[in-house]
DNA sequence: ATCATAAATAACTAATTAGTTATTTCAAGA
DNA sequence: TCTTGAAATAACTAATTAGTTATTTATGAT
């Protein structure tokens, strides 16, 4: 007999396989698109398996969800933000943005496929919740600062800036195939990424700084 | 028997409740969720006629497709805004970008869908191409003429400006759901819709204009 | 009037697919 | 070492669904 390296019956690991060729499939194809039968030969387990550990389709589309949430969360936290001075801690964190969604393209699929779903499968989930709170905290006392210290403008809404600071980086990769077409350009070229984020940057600097503080900026530009 | 008032074998509007069925259909549950039977049902007509006149499914969603892009495309051109000021211009643009999505929810699902697909349904459509060239030709010439007035910033982008016009609201709008969830609010009561568009003109604006035009219209308020 | 053609319908099929049943295999504790 | 329960597999099923076939029905031109 051929001596075999494989490690026989690993719940855990079954199960994580299972959820990265789950993120993988409806990241693809989204929900309805999605095949279990793919799932589980990417994930090299027995489609019973799945229903096993996760119930069905849905339940382990909801949790690679909350996953991916989850590890978006994680890491604009470890940014630490509040350890930084405003301007650089708003450049940071609209650079994080743009990075995230283009090393994680799964992400904003999988959330526009919640949304097409109306968000039900995380409409009462705890976990969401006790996430959001800590990242909604986060930007609200950076605004704070930023006034404080006369850089921003005063009455800012923070929910209308974090919503905006996604929206510049997220609409433009989530519609990247789309708006090639309409621009009849490649929007993935190194070049129109660079230049995207760029604008993106100077684009939440206008919106959030006060003219004085922009114009500080471009003396020393 | 009865009186019927039902018009018999009218291809032309057959088909445009085909459409008008698919547009729903495709709307609501994206193409692989889309169910031809349901389109069928909800045009009052016969599965076998959209096969007829469409081909297949995959089809009937590229002209859905084209036909949204067609509308959006019209509707922004009946806004003349080469006969207006620029600053009123931008306005216009602004508010009728939020007000177009905010009243054709389908648009936004449909482009979603396509770019699921990595927009291989109009791909190689000419009926695009012929669109989106006048289309981005206006806003070019728009920021041409607020840069001559001395209203808006040199070397600007009319293509980053164009998608960043797009993004603020159609990022809003298409994860309603999720920030909902995020944000613990309803992002689609009157005042939230109301703000956000504010939100949105203004920032469009601070991109836009140099310093001395954001003072003038700050003083004028 | 009637005939050719296109519009419309109903019933069918072949393939796919989410979920299940029945069974085997391994590993850890007594 | 034996037993028990969980992990894993294979084969199956019932339902769904895109697309077709075969047929009927209305309409406009002659």
């Amino acid at each position: 007999m051929a001596v075999t390296l494989k490690k026989f019956r690993d719940p855990i690991e079954t199960q994580r396989r299972i959820m990265a060729a789950a993120k993988v499939e409806f990241a693809k194809n989204g929900l309805a698109g999605a095949r279990v039968d793919v799932i589980a030969a990417r994930a090299k387990a027995n489609k019973r398996m799945m229903y096993h550990y996760f119930g069905n389709k849905e339940k382990l589309f909801q949790l690679v969800l909350e996953d991916a949430y989850a590890a978006f969360r994680e890491a604009e936290a470890a940014l630490a933000l509040d350890s930084e001075e405003p301007i650089a801690a708003l450049r940071k964190l609209v650079t994080f943005n743009w990075a995230y969604f283009l090393a994680n393209p799964e992400f904003i699929t999988l959330v526009n496929s919640e949304n097409l779903h109306k968000a039900k499968h995380i409409k009462n989930s705890k976990r969401m919740e006790d996430m959001s709170r800590t990242f909604v905290g986060r930007m609200a006392a950076l605004l704070e600062r930023g006034v404080a210290t006369g850089l921003f403008r005063k009455n800012l809404d923070a929910v209308q800036v974090t919503i905006t600071i996604a929206s510049v980086a997220y609409y433009y990769l989530t519609n990247r195939f789309t708006a090639a077409i309409v621009f009849e350009r490649d929007m993935m070229t190194e070049a129109a990424l660079k230049a995207r984020l760029e604008f993106n940057v100077s684009s939440i600097l206008h919106i959030v700084c006060t003219p004085e503080t922009l114009r500080k900026l471009e003396d020393s530009a």
